[in-house]
DNA sequence: TCTCATCATATGATCGATCATAGGGTGTTT
DNA sequence: AAACACCCTATGATCGATCATATGATGAGA
């Protein structure tokens, strides 16, 4: 049994950093003081140290010694290379394994409902979700966490309202994948690649 | 100017902890526990938190809440999933640019040397220090961080030691990477994926 | 003896305080 | 005014102490 197990405080402290940044209340370039946060979320310094080192592993936040942390600035060149890796890997995916079409078509409807409702979160989070299902479906736990580690969500929404990145015609755009998918295309990969490349600006 | 920039205190203690792994003074599943390395280091348990935390992003160690930290066992089976994602990361660094041949000679070279004097310290570098180069030459930053936090190189010396594998006879075995390279051989991704790949246990 | 509640100990999680460094401001000298 | 040395403040880095949890030891009761 395993009743309540609180989750560390540091990980609390990590969503809140993610979710300012998504919000927009930390841009890239924002510095983000250590003893200012401690204080306004009414922790100690030490929790918001670590879950700050957390957040540079993610390459989300970048930090000098003695300069503190600050919201890692990039420039299109450097979404270009996350893109080039993340293409690399959901190619890699899909020799591993094969991800459950039915679940691929419910992304994509979901993509389309949220697009309709005008949703750009959900959009957004189903986009992502079609994507995880691929890196999930290789069956390799260390790949899904490699793809996880390069913050794609937090990314994509910090993205889309920096660079005003239409989520393009999600939809439609994932179709001819689902369709590879389905008949078992041995091209898949390939198509998968070049349909993530295509995100990059 | 910046003269002497001591590096955190936390990144001292992960090297002594790898270092210690790689030793074997630290094996799979012992625990690593934060008071006593502090005592030991003559530091707080602050730092050695911090590190431990590292090791964690970088998959060398995994702890759980309130149980502490033990180094990560593993089986051959996890090996495999990290040479996979390796496989794939070095396939695509060769679609992004082409290491220097003479580099790769050079560290073939040295792994030759290092084979000849028993030095199994050397070999293991220079076979880093080759498939490094590969991964440096596509430019890509985030692709090299990427790798790097795969800790390839720990992983090589605790799996020779525990698996008692032979760093196979690798001079031989790079050289028709060498080859592929120097020609500009269209399939020289697929063959160092094939390459990589056979080095899982 | 076996079971289970209670407690003791080890240790991770967190805190508040202190130390050390970086940057900026100020006054002095030329 | 310019150059420079000094000091002051903000803040990251580190520490020592305290709080909270997990794990094993102890012993009463059946």
């Amino acid at each position: 049994m395993e009743p309540v197990a609180r989750p560390p405080l540091r990980d609390e402290i990590r969503d809140v950093l993610v979710e300012g940044m998504i919000s927009g209340r930390w841009g890239p370039g924002d510095r983000i003081v250590e003893r200012r946060l401690a204080a306004e979320l009414k922790v100690s310094q030490a929790p918001v140290r670590e879950a700050l080192r957390e957040l540079e592993a993610l390459r989300l936040v970048e930090s000098s010694p003695n300069k503190g942390a600050r919201v890692r600035g990039f420039t299109p060149a450097d979404l270009r290379e996350v893109y080039q890796v993340r293409a690399g890997l959901e190619e890699t995916a899909t020799r591993l394994g094969s991800p459950s079409v039915p679940a691929l078509r419910a992304h994509v409807a979901r993509m389309h409902d949220a697009a309709a409702a005008g949703s750009l979160d959900g959009q957004v989070r189903h986009l992502v979700g079609f994507h995880r299902e691929i890196v999930a479906a290789s069956g390799n736990a260390v790949l899904v966490s490699v793809w996880e580690s390069l913050g794609i969500e937090v990314w994509t929404h910090v993205s889309i309202r920096l660079f005003r990145m239409r989520p393009h015609e999600n939809a439609a755009d994932h179709e001819p994948l689902v369709e590879a998918f389905d008949r078992g295309d041995p091209e898949v990969g390939r198509l998968l690649r070049d349909h993530v490349l295509g995100y990059a600006p």
